[in-house]
DNA sequence: GCGCTTACTAAACAGTGTTCAGTATGTTTG
DNA sequence: CAAACATACTGAACACTGTTTAGTAAGCGC
């Protein structure tokens, strides 16, 4: 009685499909332009088979947005073998901007976006993607405690200003809010900026 | 020859009935479903005559965009008459959110969505609303310096700095990526950080 | 009163997310 | 093997969306 196990397994497949070929063209195109007759024109379906595997496109999208968390969460994997804390929390802060530049509908998807969220809430579950990146981070800041690089305190206050401070520009740069700057001084100011903050943490948590 | 003036008026009144009805609609259902349609229901016109004041939906959402730069920058008002510059900037940060807080569509449109970026983007136009505000944070930082609170240092970059965690926070509420903490510990951090952050300007910047 | 400009609109175009009745195929049962 | 059922899929429709265009009606200067 394979049968049931094969169709699980092709019903999986599917859905890899929809995802895949959804998430190509996302990253080409961005939410707005995504639509659920071209993703389905994509793999060659009706645009109503989407729905037999989707229920709606926020769902779709919550599952571009789990694979994004994938591959961010892999790019940050080199930064656990690290020695130094506070070096851990600079290359994580480097990485989260370096991730948004390289992957910019990706980074949307996963942090600004409010679609995949509205997924989340209807079916009440806790946003776990989120939580796991937010723990390593949470970690990081607890190691720095130990090693007595920062004074004793909730590192989850900790972790969120810090995470805070680095999601700031990034989305401010991502939706263009430092457009009032040329190319060349937005570069500079978000890196310094960056060392500004850094040097900050150092001196005084 | 007082028509050309009328005419001049006329016309100047209907865009801000427009704006107007937008804007109203767009407070209260959010950028998706705020609709040109719905716009010319609501001032009793037909949706072709938007197209005659506006260039598309984009210069709509810039408009409303410019008339919550105005509110935002309004409830700031009080600060500039503080003495501690310190304390200017504390308030700024407090004022930022609670505006968010109060107005979240306005503060979307102001700093997240991208509609209202395309126009000035395809007038080759700067970002001035957002150039004045930032300004203003730089005169605060530059304060601050003046008076021995801050090293001499770019006020650019540590109001940069400042804005991104700020923003930060802020923008990750806004977009429920917080909403893996319950609502209580989401208050709690955000004033925590807020706290911190506070304090580690004030000891090392 | 006659042109001409301005203000406006109905209708259409090309798209969107989503639903549903109907079909065709694969599987199970008598 | 044939009938009964379950599954997978689709065409077409619904109710929208932003935007354009051709055509109409009113106001203005002469």
């Amino acid at each position: 009685m394979g049968i049931v196990e094969r169709k699980e397994r092709e019903k999986e497949d599917m859905r890899r499909r929809i995802i895949d070929a959804a998430r190509h063209l996302y990253v080409l195109n961005g939410f707005e332009k995504l639509s659920i007759r071209a993703i389905a024109e994509e793999i060659e379906y009706s645009a109503a088979t989407i729905y037999l595997y989707f229920k709606d496109k926020n769902e779709v999208m919550y599952a571009i947005h789990q694979q994004a968390f994938g591959k961010m969460m892999q790019e940050f994997q080199p930064i656990v073998s690290m020695t130094d804390p506070f070096d851990k929390l600079v290359t994580m802060g480097r990485k989260y901007t370096q991730f948004a530049m390289e992957n910019p509908e990706l980074f949307d998807v996963m942090f600004i976006i409010t679609a995949p969220m509205e997924t989340l809430e209807c079916r009440e579950e806790i946003w776990s993607e989120g939580r796991i990146a937010f723990n390593m981070l949470v970690q990081v800041v607890q190691e720095c405690i130990n090693a007595g690089i920062f004074r004793k305190q909730d590192p989850e206050v900790a972790a969120m200003m810090i995470w805070s401070t680095i999601h700031g520009y990034t989305a401010l740069f991502i939706r263009k809010r430092m457009n009032m700057f040329s190319d060349q001084r937005r570069a500079e100011l978000m890196e310094q900026a960056f060392a500004l903050f850094c040097d900050s943490l150092r001196k005084s948590l």
